[in-house]
DNA sequence: TTGTATGCGTTATCAA
DNA sequence: TTGATAACGCATACAA
């Protein structure tokens, strides 16, 4: 159990002050090349690592960040959280994941880890409705909205083109020579999947088709009420065609309901999802979808934090709308 | 943006020393019951809470638990996490999850975890073969392996019994009147796979059935030798009529090469995999499988890593087996 | 049982 | 351009 090395050995060694040390290790501008190259080479001998506690206590800042998300098994989050997590990482900081559960106000939620001093939070969890969180931590802490957005907000966002993507999975349908097109939304308390119903119903006129209500699911979506949906429409004398579900999960479970109707995808029913889960492009699912481009949106709002805590006097752009890409597999 | 309160205004607020303050935050045993109740009021009154940091900077303890993994959105992975992320903060815990890509070398993983100053750490990403951990940090930082351990090792290890698993795995297919099974193990260099590994054949032996070479992969299971393996066996005059799969996910690659050979699941083969991760039980693919008690095993890991860290004293097990449950869907 | 004083390892302020 | 010195918020040795 060796000491730990402070920067104080590494002044004695350099034969410079503790503050000196400090200087060089936060880019002062205004040090003699030769003492810095003492001081850097103290570093290396004694093998210092600053201690970011002690760092911390002092800046107020700590390198770490939240990540709020409703549940961090679901496919979606946990694949970007790992983007997240090494996006984060060559930036230097790490990443609190902060599980909700899909059950926690995000106002406690916020206060946590506002507690736990994080630098910055990105929020993967906010409902269309939430109360405002512009004012609801004591510290000033920079929050950015990450996939999904209140109706209203003065911060910043970084969210997925929903509607464009969902006249794109109609688009795509149409082309294929479907008319018939069925709807399955997910909790339309969150904006993704408003906004993908939204981008529906106005697709589904853009393209000149006929706006049935009967054929949109607008409930919560269980496995249950996706069976039963899936049954009702397949058996109606002028059935469907085609199914857009609102999330990846949801259309595999579609994919069942299909072909327990005993129909065929895609040459009875074609099925269309959201979100390219990994588990989607496995062979035996091979399923048509709407791809985030995760890779992008994780970058972006990663560097809106990151650039809002480190303040840069930059212009940083307010809302990012990520175009949403189409991915064509099996099930069209 | 409110000034942050501190120890010194409850101590003000409470008319004692804040050194008192600081004993009742800590369960000082001998502090007059009026004093310390003048001090929980202050406490509620001025909303205070602790400053971890400037805690930690002089109890060198952070109350932050490192979590290694190879791939957080491999969903066994996933899920995982979120229980320990859950746990963990039931018992007052933050965890910085790191993933390793399965590439980095834990060693350098580690000294990062260490110069985090997290309190402990969980690694869920050894190999059977790696170098000694023991010895492999400079502050000695308590490490559980999870899941996974080496073959020789001096710390602690909370891992399935997963030679077992492959027995009930067996059993399970015998008493359905399997006789020929085929396996496909995972990467040789995981503990987890090579124990399903000796397990198959232990208990292929053990029920009086023949080991047949040929009806084994013990390949890297990419999705084109899976498709290439189970073409090959399934062409055989003697072919098996199940198989096993080290993991749900290769479990379900299986499923597709099945049916492209024009073979019914379960009809003419049986295909039952491990982890029971959550899409296995999606009506669509409803995959038997042996499941790995994942709350329990995250329980354990993270008590007794808990317990490293905070009682010196307690007898804890060095090496906990998890017992495996079989999980009959539809697939056998 | 309690208060005072000191220190944890840095950065910030000020004077030189 | 550099060095003393004082914070940061708390825990703890020591004194009382």
């Amino acid at each position: 159990m060796k000491k730990r090395v402070t920067i104080k050995d590494v002044a004695k060694y350099a034969g410079v002050s503790p503050a000196t040390v400090s200087r060089v290790l936060n880019n002062y501008p205004f040090i003699k090349p030769e003492k810095k190259m003492k001081v850097e080479e103290a570093i290396n001998e004694l093998n210092f690592e600053p201690n970011e506690i002690a760092r911390s206590l002092i800046t107020k800042k700590t390198k770490t960040l939240g990540l709020v998300v409703d549940d961090i098994s679901n496919p979606f989050f946990s694949e970007t959280s790992k983007l997240m997590i090494s996006k984060a990482r060559q930036r230097g900081y790490e990443v609190l994941i902060y599980d909700t559960n899909g059950e926690e106000e995000l106002k406690h939620t916020l206060q946590f880890l506002s507690n736990k001093n994080v630098s910055g939070i990105i929020v993967g969890s906010v409902l269309r409705f939430d109360q405002k969180h512009e004012e609801m931590i004591d510290e000033k802490i920079p929050i950015v909205y990450f996939n999904r957005k209140p109706e209203e907000t003065d911060l910043f966002s970084v969210t997925m083109d929903n509607k464009k993507a969902s006249k794109m999975a109609i688009g795509h349908l149409v082309q294929k020579g479907h008319s018939k097109i069925a709807f399955i939304g997910g909790m339309m308390e969150y904006s993704t999947y408003y906004s993908r119903y939204l981008g529906y119903c106005e697709a589904i006129i853009e393209f000149g088709l006929e706006l049935n209500e009967s054929f949109i699911l607008k409930e919560r979506p269980t496995s249950e009420s996706i069976q039963n949906f899936v049954s009702r429409v397949l058996n109606e004398d002028d059935r469907p065609t085609a199914i857009i579900a609102a999330t990846d999960q949801i259309a595999i479970t579609v994919l069942d309901a299909v072909s327990k109707n005993n129909y065929q995808v895609p040459a009875d029913v074609a099925v269309i999802g959201f979100d390219n889960i990994s588990i989607s492009s496995n062979p035996y699912i091979s399923l048509t979808t709407i791809s985030q481009q995760k890779n992008k949106m994780v970058e972006i709002s990663l560097n809106t934090l990151i650039d809002l805590i480190e303040d840069e006097e930059k212009e940083i752009p307010k809302h990012v709308l990520i175009p949403p890409k189409l991915i064509i597999r099996k099930t069209t």
